[in-house]
DNA sequence: TGTTTCCTCAGGGTATTCCCCGAGTTTTGA
DNA sequence: TCAAAACTCGGGGAATACCCTGAGGAAACA
């Protein structure tokens, strides 16, 4: 039998999931939480997988996955929400989280998240997984086509100013006026359709014009 | 029918992928080439998918990808390399191509791909979708921590101004001075460790500080 | 109840970016 | 081979970003 516990302060999530796992033969709610303060006091070291709330009275489940993880080497942890967020997914496995779950997750997937987390691997739901993927790979093949081809010379200039060399200084490097650094600059910002540096930068990054 | 050309110097991998697609009542390669130019200059407008390679000895296939989906915009590209490395992916589909496979696919995978892009659907063997998860979770836990944190202030201005807005716009739009827009953005380049806008904004998306 | 951090704002100045104009040379490609 | 595109450079000016110093009020924390 896993001994489960669970943080949240919704007491309805709590009694939903212990709802959900009554039937089970493999899992058992053991320990319920409301707070970040209150599961770190009393978490029984015997728990094994630790189901935790992002949005808590006293502070983010996500921070708290360090600190928890710091007292119970051993748990392994769920962090259970409702935003399908990626940077927040990206966060939770940062800070030692093994799992994301949804809210509305089933009982099966619920299961096999928690079998999966104590056999050492990592779960994240499909839809997670391709929100993660999608993300990784940029949006770009659509949007790519819209912004008109830079030129050797552009990419190279774009290139160092993301490393933030300024106008004199990639003049300098590559042994051309400011002036014509200028032109280039200029001309970038209105190939690629932006307003100053900021958006030269932050679509080149988005799209991998360089 | 699906007709499908390929594009590779190496004539032996052509024969491969022929061979195995001989016997195929769905998919038939129909063209060959062994450079970027002849493809571009030969490639039927018939041909519905096109195996690219990702060597060739006139160029990047990865950065033909862009040219020749501008000429045949209804083309699907499939990337046929021997590399299993996370970058080139990503370059490929930001580039326009639809899939990624391994020289060593076998044939129900080289027919799923080709079915699935035809479909309009990215395709990835499993795992380079694996490759491309781990290292889209596994990449900051580390570089994160050398940032300090950033108060809430100063994660609002650093959003406006990779969105473009100049010192004046985030003053008037958060309802503050410019001058103090100009401290919080000086702190902000003094926190994050860089010399201008485009080096915060760089190291912004790099490590999602937003 | 202090101490620290955050947020606010200012003066005054320098550096850099951005934009307008025009124009010559070189390279590319049909 | 001829036109287009790319690369080069200049003047001059307006807008924006960046730096330094200093400082008061508010909120968080111990």
């Amino acid at each position: 039998m896993i001994e489960v516990a669970i943080t949240d302060d919704h007491v309805i999530v709590i009694e939903g999931i212990r709802t959900l796992l009554k039937s089970s033969k493999e899992v058992v709610i053991s320990q319920a939480f409301t707070s970040i303060a209150e599961t770190v006091g009393g978490l029984h070291p015997r728990v094994q997988v630790l189901l935790l709330d992002i949005n808590l009275p006293d502070g983010s489940g996500i921070e708290a996955c360090k600190d928890i993880l710091q007292r119970f080497p051993n748990l392994r942890i769920i962090a259970l929400t409702n935003y399908e967020d990626v940077s927040f997914v990206k966060q939770a496995i940062r800070n030692g989280a093994m799992g994301y779950l949804l809210k509305n997750t089933d009982k099966t997937q619920l299961i096999d998240a928690i079998k999966a987390v104590l056999a050492g691997e990592r779960y994240l739901p499909k839809n997670v997984r391709e929100m993660l993927l999608n993300e990784s790979l940029g949006k770009a093949p659509a949007s790519a086509a819209f912004i008109p081809k830079l030129t050797n010379r552009e990419k190279e200039i774009l290139g160092l100013i993301i490393k933030e060399y300024t106008t004199e200084e990639i003049a300098a490097k590559i042994f051309i006026s400011t002036k014509t650094v200028e032109s280039h600059r200029s001309n970038l910002i209105q190939k690629v359709g932006v307003k100053n540096t900021a958006g030269l930068v932050r679509v080149a990054l988005e799209r991998g014009l360089i």
